[in-house]
Parts: C-alpha cells; structure tokens; sequence
DNA sequence: CATGAAAATGAAAACGGTTACAGAAATATG
DNA sequence: CATATTTCTGTAACCGTTTTCATTTTCATG
C-alpha cells in the first residue's frame, strides 16, 4: 500500500503538506492542494488509521459491548448505534460481553487498548460497584447503559424498571386478575431484580400474597420462556403471565397452546420490551415498550460529548410504555 | 497511561527487553523478567494496540461486514463469529454494511484502514463481479459469505440457494399443491434470484405454470412479509405459500390468522432460514435450515488461514436441510 | 584460565502518520 | 519601495511500539 510518503515525493511536496490537506488544517495553496490530490488517487493511497490515531491521539472510534449477542432488542440497539455513530462521524466497534463479568472486563480494556474515544457498555452482569470503580478508573469516558448509578448519573443510562414491572401487573390486577405468575430473566441480573420488585410490590399494594412458586427464571430465549411456562403450568393455576422478555413471551404463547389454553380468554399474557415481533403474534402480545431507540442515542451522545471534553449532564431514567394489544383480558375464571 | 518507557525506567531496562517479555520474544534473564513484570504492576502498564499494531503489521483483528443488523439468523451469526474469532485468539469488530453496496465498500475500506489481518463480509447486495474485482485488489484477504464466486472459490462461502428453494417447493408439490404462492426477499439480491430460480424450476419441472402475481417481495422483516401475504391474499388464491425468510413466514402467520385461515388446514407454509423462533411457532414452522453457524466458523478459519499467509482450500457450497414441522400437510381444497 | 558458544541486553531504525515551530513567499500597507 | 502581515511550506520531534543487529555477559569446556 501507499504511504504518505510516496504521495509526498509525486507531489512534490512534505510530510505536513500531505497532512494538511488531507485533514483540512492549516491553509494549501490551490495549486499544491490539486498536485497531492492527483497524487493520492494515482497512487489510490489511504490514510493509515493506526498511524493517524497513534499520532493524533484520536481514533474517532467508540466501542459497544454487549453483555451478549441474543435478547429482544439487541438488533434495534445495534442498529440505532450504528447510526448514532455515524451521525457523531466516528466509527463503530462492536464487541460482545460473552455474559460474564470477567469478559466484559476483557472487552473493555481491548477497546481501551485499542484507543476508543469512548465507550458503551451494555451490561447485564457486571455488579453496579465495580462498574462505577471502573468507570472512575477508565482513562476513557464510559457509559453504561441498563444501570441507573447514583453515584455518576451522567455515565448511566437506565429503564424506570420498578415502575415498568409494576404497572404491567397493576394493570392485569385492575382487570381482575389474582392469580399472576411470572417468568423472570436471571434473578442475579440487577435488571430482573428491579423488575421483580415492581412485580412484587404491586401485588403487595392490593393486598395480593406474593408466592414463590408462581416464579419461574427463564434466560431470556424463546425455549427458555417456553419450558418456563410448563413448569409454571405442571405447579400452579393462573390466570394471567407477566414474562420480562417478549421473547420468553413467545415461548409461553406455546407452552400454552400446546395445554389447549388460549390467550386471552384462558391466560392473559403480557410481555417486556416491545420487540419488533410483539405486535405481530397471534394474539398481539401487550408488552411494555422501552425506548430502546432513544437509549441508545442518548448513550452515544452523551459518549461522543464525554470523548470531546465537554460538559455533559445527568442523564434521567427512561419510563417504560405500556403497549395494550390482544394477549390481555379481564379474568374469565380464577 | 503509563507508557513502555515508563516500564522501561522504572525496571531499569531497554525497550527491546521489555518488549521481549511482553510478547515472549527471544531469551530474558528470569530476575530481569521480574522486574519487568513488576514494573507494568506497579504502573498499572497496558500497551498501546494501536502502537503494536503499527509496529508489527499484525492488529490481530478480524473485521465483520455484515449487510445489516436485521435478519433471521444475524444473532446466530454473530455469536458464532465472536467464538470463532476467540478460538483464533482475534478480535472482532463488527460493522454495517447498510443493505447499500456503496456503505458496504466503505465498510471494508474503513476496516482495511485500520489495519484488520482479514475481514469476512456478509454482503446481500454489492455485485458478483465488484465482489470479486475488490477481493482481488484488497490488501487484504476478504471472506464473503453468502455468495458462491466460481472464479475464486477459496474466498466465497455460499449455501446452495436453487436447490434449498427446489427442495421446499417439490415437497409442497407432492403433497398435492398446486397453487402455491411466494414471499421473495427484494428481488435484486443475488439470494433471493436464487432462490427464486430453484421455486420456478420445481413448478415447471412439474408442469405447473408460474404465475407471477403468486410472487410477492417482502424485505425480510415481519412486518412486510404481513403486509406481502395480505396483498397475496387479495389478489390470488393459494393452498401452500413460501416464504424466502421465517421472518417473513410470522409476518405471515399474522395476516392468514386475521382473514381466519388456518395452518395448515388452510394454507401451508413453508419457511426459510430455521430461525430460533421457528419451531415454537403455533403451529411450528417447517423450514429449510441454513448451517449457518457451520459457514461462519468456516468463513473464520479460512480468514484466519489466510491472514497467516496459509494455503487455503476451495469451499464448497453448503446445503440446506428441510426441517419438518406443522405448518405444511396435504392439500385440502384447491 | 583462555576460549568459544549461548544467553541476555541495548541502540537505533523502522512503522506511518501529526504538529509545533520557524522560515520563505506572497500580499497588503503606508 | 520598504515594511509589516498574511499565507504557505518544510524541518524535525514525537506518538508507543517492534525488530534487526551488534555488543556484552555468562557459562561450559578443554
């Protein structure tokens, strides 16, 4: 490949000329601007970033983890970050979590070694102490998103999670339902944790014992949610599901159907997250929509504000949308 | 940070040495080894990627086009592509190719740029020949997927698209349907003509004329294969139906629900792709599954071998495998 | 104890750019 | 026309590593 220095001898010109007009800094004359131009596409030379980066000490790169590569809106995350990026000019390096505390680790100092400006980090396993540790710690700005840490609210980007569980289930109990079970992602996730307490609290509210065994941890995969849903069905009765994926959701439509239960009239069935399939099941699955879109730019913005130096604000937690569709009911029997 | 030199100073030796030990580069006495390693302890040491990669012309990174982040089995794909590149002791970085074969080229360029040993591009629209014109000039080896390229054979990955498509639509021909409709992905994509080749050739191979209004192109997302099977659904009537993508199929499953057809009493379906959620469809979908995980680990391996300077081997095509499952039976009504 | 081989180390030149600084050329000003 | 500005360009140091090559140390050997 070309180097900067073979444009140099064509065009006649050096090192610092070639550089700046390549990165428009500093005044060319017109003249010699053409020349290295002519020179750059006959020797169809391009930059190269590692050498830009090293010496700039910019990479114009941000860094994504994802605790992994599975779950209702990682298509759309992905998707809205990639545009983000571009919009902010910087490239996009996307790296997955693995699920596991320690890979993220891994991913985050390779992207740091790797000179990212900044950093998104979508974790789901990561304890919120040692993040916020890592994140004072980090010589790059960090955001982490599915976290609200109080200690650095500018660096934290978060669902209204409690509220969200609650009002799913404060809506199927205002509808008459007693009997709510629920299938929960990992409970060793904070994100299920806070959902699990808004599912609890709410039951709480209306005087509705909370039982253990109407509890089912599913790993947010559409077999996990399905088994989930047998063993819920072989245990208890109920009359109504809250699951914390849409994509469990989908399993349990079914694990249902395979019973003979049909949704609503036997089990009304409400989902988490509002995946792009949700409005599409049969019946349409009522979900809580979380504005994962908005999240995530938000994330990158803040991010690239961090990676420039600036100033950047607190960042509020996001609220969850209910989304009414068919899956859900008034209690028929009980 | 604390640089190499900082190591240097605090351990009181050269550069070369510490490098030595750093990568495991020729003999260091044991007690300076000490030293070293303690020094990186104490100054808490990270070498600069960016610099070793300058250095020594290896970034030790694979880069991932992919035509997007929307599709069947993109989670599939990717997760098998960050534990191939594991295995081989790389880094991914995984980037957007837009569904635009202009973004797609500067993808590659952008990754070529940085310096990545090899790169496997998961292209559904930049043209054969650019495809391969650009695979012979990159400075650096390129894998593409989803495409069978004759003329190098040892940088292609593709599955066998005619005869996946044949496969499906003779088995609905043989269980007696003769109207049988379809669901393409945009029709400009070198998949989906495949794929469209191997439906015509099985209808004529049985003498059953195709019709061209029972073809319908959806864009390989739910949504549109909905509103794809509904316009089918007004203009023409059919017993079986393909869909060139399991997405497209649930799309699908929505719209036959709504005019209260069922499957596949009704209508048959037949899907594309064997997507996770395929077979906790209601009814479950049959499908042809793609070995996709098996391509992408192949697509590495070859990347990784190339990038080695290696000899690597012609690939040949994979094949699809029928999946049956409960959305297809015998005609009923025609 | 001299000697030669092997082991350990360092000096310095890459790698391919950016950038501070200074000098030269062009232009404006009085 | 001399001088002050402004515009343009080049020199050289630097970014943080790897790597070649030469040199020094160490050690076994006769």
């Amino acid at each position: 490949m070309a180097t900067m220095v073979d444009v140099c001898r064509l065009a006649g010109v050096s090192k610092a000329t070639v550089s700046r007009v390549l990165n428009n800094t500093g005044p060319v004359k017109e003249s010699t601007r053409q020349a290295v131009y002519e020179a750059i596409q006959t020797l169809n030379y391009r930059p190269n970033g590692l050498a830009q980066a090293l010496a700039s000490h910019r990479s114009d790169t941000v860094g994504l983890i994802l605790s992994n590569f599975t779950g209702s809106y990682f298509g759309t995350l992905l998707r809205q970050a990639t545009r983000s990026a571009d919009e902010a000019g910087k490239q996009l390096i996307v790296t997955d979590g693995h699920d596991d505390p320690k890979r993220e680790l891994d991913a985050v100092n390779m992207l740091v070694d790797r000179r990212c400006d900044a950093i998104v980090l979508y974790s789901r396993h990561m304890p919120d102490d040692q993040l916020v540790q890592l994140i004072r710690e980090l010589p790059v700005p960090l955001i982490a998103m599915n976290r609200y840490l109080q200690a650095i609210p500018d660096r934290s980007i978060a669902l209204a999670q409690v509220s969200a569980a609650h009002m799913a289930t404060e809506y199927l109990l205002n509808l008459g339902h007693r009997r709510i079970a629920c299938i929960t992602r990992p409970v060793h996730q904070p994100t299920a944790q806070a959902r699990l307490q808004g599912y609890r609290e709410a039951l709480l509210a209306r005087g509705v014992k909370v039982e253990e065994t109407m509890i089912e941890e599913g790993a947010n995969t559409i077999p996990s949610g399905y088994e989930a849903c047998k063993k819920l069905l072989d245990r208890v009765s109920f009359s109504a599901l809250v699951c914390f994926t849409d994509y469990m959701a989908e399993g349990a439509y079914r694990a249902l159907s395979e019973k003979g239960l049909r949704i609503p009239d036997d089990v009304s069935v409400f989902g988490f997250d509002d995946a792009p399939v949700a409005a599409y099941m049969v019946p349409a699955l009522s979900t809580i929509h979380v504005p994962i879109e908005e999240m995530t730019r938000t994330a990158f913005e803040q991010a690239v504000r961090l990676a420039a130096g600036k100033e950047a604000p607190p960042i509020a937690p996001f609220q969850g949308r209910m989304v009414l569709r068919e899956s859900v009911s008034v209690v028929r029997k009980n």
